[in-house]
DNA sequence: AGCACGCCGACT
DNA sequence: GTCGGCGTGCTC
């Protein structure tokens, strides 16, 4: 037993998930050995009067505060620390560069369950196996019966056996099982998952690679076992997926782990399902559909060894991994990956750091990369590795701009794209049409008196939605019924002004008579598994129009279809966001991948008003890269990002006038402290001034030294927290703004 | 962020 | 008389 000084008991640091930018002391228990504490441990500890977990910063010898303010720790919740030092090292790291609190980072860092004080025990649901007659017999005896055909094929390709919610892939499964049950051929898994270590790795045949997939491989997997970043760019159809799969195989056979990082959206079933027909590691997988028990017991599963695959969204980038490899950010261009609130992350840019400490490889994926990832490659910071051609026979889309200036539009599509659709559908193939506004109509207008209806909490007008009859606000939670009589004049000539999905979806029957349509947005996707449906519907050629918003570009192939239109592309064409051309660019190129595959060559059409815009005529023209090049000689003209480094200061508050002056007073404040020259613009009003009844100001910050910046935003963050005491507004700092509004 | 303390308005 | 509104201040 270790001599435990009774003067001098050790000092707890800890950090508890409040948003304070400052750590608390607690005495420790004098029954336990120092040496038993270790940084990383969850404690719990009294908060002011309630009890709270906490994570264990440090142990030291003093604390500024006095000895008998110190209360002693509850409990010491963990034996060991769940993360790794390398992890806590990139905690510490992603609190001071975002200048977030260290307990609310930390608490990103683990499940709910985790961060509630549960018990990290890895509590894995039950598994079905087959047993010696199941795993012999022929599945093609089972014709007559499908679903058991099915349930029992997916079970020979699964050593692992399969949980309830993995064989929920096929439907109606829950009789069948019963049947093979009965029948002996399977039974309920005993004991623990199988440790990885003990399978075979490694079930289906590789497909074969063209040239330049083979070299991205083989470029990545002699990278292995040491840090580097590698932007593999890959047009859509490249076989980036089947490059990844590669890599991973590599991984897997030197005993390592991979993580997966998706944006939220593309994390289709599709590319789980490919991963285990590839794979007989068990995979774990976590997003925010599935719950907070399902995401605990993937994050454990990694953390504990026995899983070797994370296939995740920006939430799961923190996940400990006790055999690291390698990390994957798939569609790094997503700025989904940006967190938007609260600890406002990049998960691609932290990832990065991550791989730095675990001197593993990061690789960033996509069609159209970020433009700060292709600064990074051209600069040489980065490996880059090109995918320039589709495989397989595919060839790419003839892309058109189609003006319509002076154009009659009937609901949004002109007479020549009205053309264009019917030949596609006479063809019997599907078209795909765009418009990033979901709702019926963006606008109610008084025909008499010129009206129009406006969200009382937002700067913000009510968007129709039909269906409901029902005005709504994008921005708040604010809605009302449609009003028949103008409020303002009592006029009776209400007039929907402007387009959304829901219009053109009612107007394509008629134009169209006798063909499917289906819409595709937040309205009509918003129950769980209706867009996988949806999906399916479509790729098996229940549906001839597919109308939708942006979310249908991303990451869904529509082999089918032929014709793809942008209905409203100037939308995106003049804002105030910088940020905005690259992620019309990335859009259309992302829609123009939707389009023509294998044998049938697609078109994709752009109506536009604006056919002689640069950012068009280039991207048509020399494609991305091309619009790359020229966005990027515009953001260093004008010393944007990735050539300065930008953070945005946002404050709210319900009083009209307190932000503005508030914030004139950082700025005046944040004058005094700069030694640098950080350019300060503002304070103005965000785009919308107003949201959700609170009146919104923005400072931004903006200097070619990061270093500078950070400095500056060091000494100014404590200061603004003293400041806020003349109270009734909040303050946020967003680091690397993706978003200006 | 919670939570308690505290000081002014309408209720049994 | 007091129940409760949310403004203010603190959390080792």
């Amino acid at each position: 037993m270790p001599e435990l000084p009774q003067d001098h008991p050790p000092v707890l640091r800890v950090a508890i998930d409040v948003p304070l930018h400052r750590l608390f002391d607690y005495a420790a228990p004098e029954t336990i050995a120092p040496e038993a504490l270790k940084p990383g441990q969850r404690l719990a500890v009294p908060f002011g009067s309630t009890q709270k977990i906490a994570y264990l910063v440090g142990v030291e010898e003093v604390s500024e505060v006095s000895r008998k303010q110190l209360k002693p720790v509850t409990r010491i919740l963990d034996q060991a620390p769940l993360l790794a030092p390398d992890d806590l090292r990139l905690l510490h790291w992603a609190a001071r560069y975002y200048h977030h609190p260290l307990g609310e980072v930390f608490a990103a860092a683990f499940p709910v369950g985790l961060r509630q004080g549960k018990a990290a025990i890895l509590d894995l649901p039950i598994r079905y196996v087959l047993t010696d007659a199941g795993r012999a017999l022929d599945s093609a005896g089972l014709h007559r019966a499908p679903k058991q055909k099915q349930l029992l094929e997916a079970l020979q390709n699964s050593p692992n056996g399969l949980s309830e919610e993995q064989l929920a892939a096929v439907e109606n499964w829950r009789p069948a099982l019963k049947q093979l049950l009965a029948k002996d051929w399977v039974k309920i898994g005993d004991g623990d998952m199988p440790a990885d270590a003990a399978l075979p790795l490694i079930k289906g045949t590789p497909i074969e690679c063209n040239p330049e997939q083979s070299a991205a491989i083989s470029e990545v997997c002699d990278g292995l076992g040491r840090f580097g970043v590698f932007l593999l760019e890959g047009v859509t159809g490249s076989g980036k997926t089947e490059v990844y799969m590669q890599i991973i195989r590599e991984v897997l056979e030197r005993g390592q782990q991979v993580l997966v990082l998706l944006p939220e959206i593309t994390l289709t079933p599709q590319l789980e399902n490919r991963f285990r027909q590839r794979f007989a590691v068990n995979i774990a997988v976590s997003h925010s559909k599935l719950t907070d028990t399902q995401r605990q017991t993937a994050w454990l599963s990694m953390q504990q060894g026995v899983c070797s695959i994370l296939l995740g969204t920006r939430s799961a980038l923190f996940t400990p991994l006790p055999r690291p490899g390698l990390i994957i950010l798939d569609e790094e261009h997503d700025t989904s990956f940006k967190q938007q609130e609260g600890f406002r992350f990049s998960a691609r840019d932290v990832a990065i750091v991550r791989g730095k400490l675990l001197n593993i490889p990061v690789v960033l994926g996509s069609a159209t990369p970020s433009l700060e990832s292709l600064y990074n490659a051209q600069s040489g910071r980065y490996r880059w590795l090109q995918l320039p051609n589709r495989a397989g026979n595919a060839s790419a889309p003839r892309v058109r701009l189609l003006d319509i200036r002076n154009k009659a539009l009937h609901e949004g599509i002109s007479a020549a794209l009205l053309a264009e659709i019917r030949q596609t559908l006479d063809k019997n193939e599907q078209v795909l049409l765009f418009l990033n506004r979901r709702g019926f109509a963006p606008t109610l207008i008084c025909h008499d008196c010129g009206w129009v209806a406006r969200c009382a909490h937002c700067d913000a007008n009510l968007v129709i939605h039909f269906r409901e009859q029902k005005l709504r606000c994008h921005h708040c939670a604010g809605e009302q019924p449609i009003v028949k009589f103008c409020p303002s004049c009592t006029g009776s000539t209400l007039t929907p002004l402007g387009l959304g999905t829901e219009r053109v979806e009612q107007v394509l029957p008629t134009l169209f008579p006798g063909k499917t349509v289906i819409r595709l947005d937040r309205d009509t996707t918003q129950r769980k598994g209706s867009l996988e449906k949806y999906l399916r519907q479509i790729n098996e050629g229940q549906a001839d129009i597919i109308l939708g918003t942006q979310m249908l570009a991303k990451g869904h192939h529509f082999p089918n279809v032929t014709l793809v239109a942008i209905l409203d592309t100037d939308s995106g064409l003049y804002s105030i966001d910088f940020h905005s051309a690259e992620k019309l660019a990335q859009m259309i190129v992302q829609v123009i991948g939707r389009a023509g595959r294998e044998d049938k060559p697609g078109t994709v059409i752009l109506q536009t008003r604006h056919p002689e815009h640069p950012l068009l005529t280039t991207l048509i023209r020399e494609g991305y890269n091309g619009f790359a090049r020229q966005a990027l000689d515009e953001r260093r003209a004008a010393a944007l990002p990735p050539f300065s480094h930008q953070a945005l200061l946002r404050v709210q508050a319900s009083d009209a006038f307190r932000p503005k002056v508030f914030l004139e007073e950082v700025k005046k404040l944040a004058g005094k402290l700069q030694a640098g020259e950080t350019l300060i613009l503002g304070p103005v009003a965000a785009p919308m001034a107003k949201r959700a009844g609170l009146y919104r100001y923005q400072l931004l910050f903006q200097d070619v030294n990061r270093q500078a910046l950070q400095q500056l935003l060091d000494s100014l963050t404590p200061a603004i927290d003293k400041m806020k005491k003349e109270k009734h507004l909040r303050w946020s700092l967003d680091v690397d703004p993706v978003d200006l509004y």
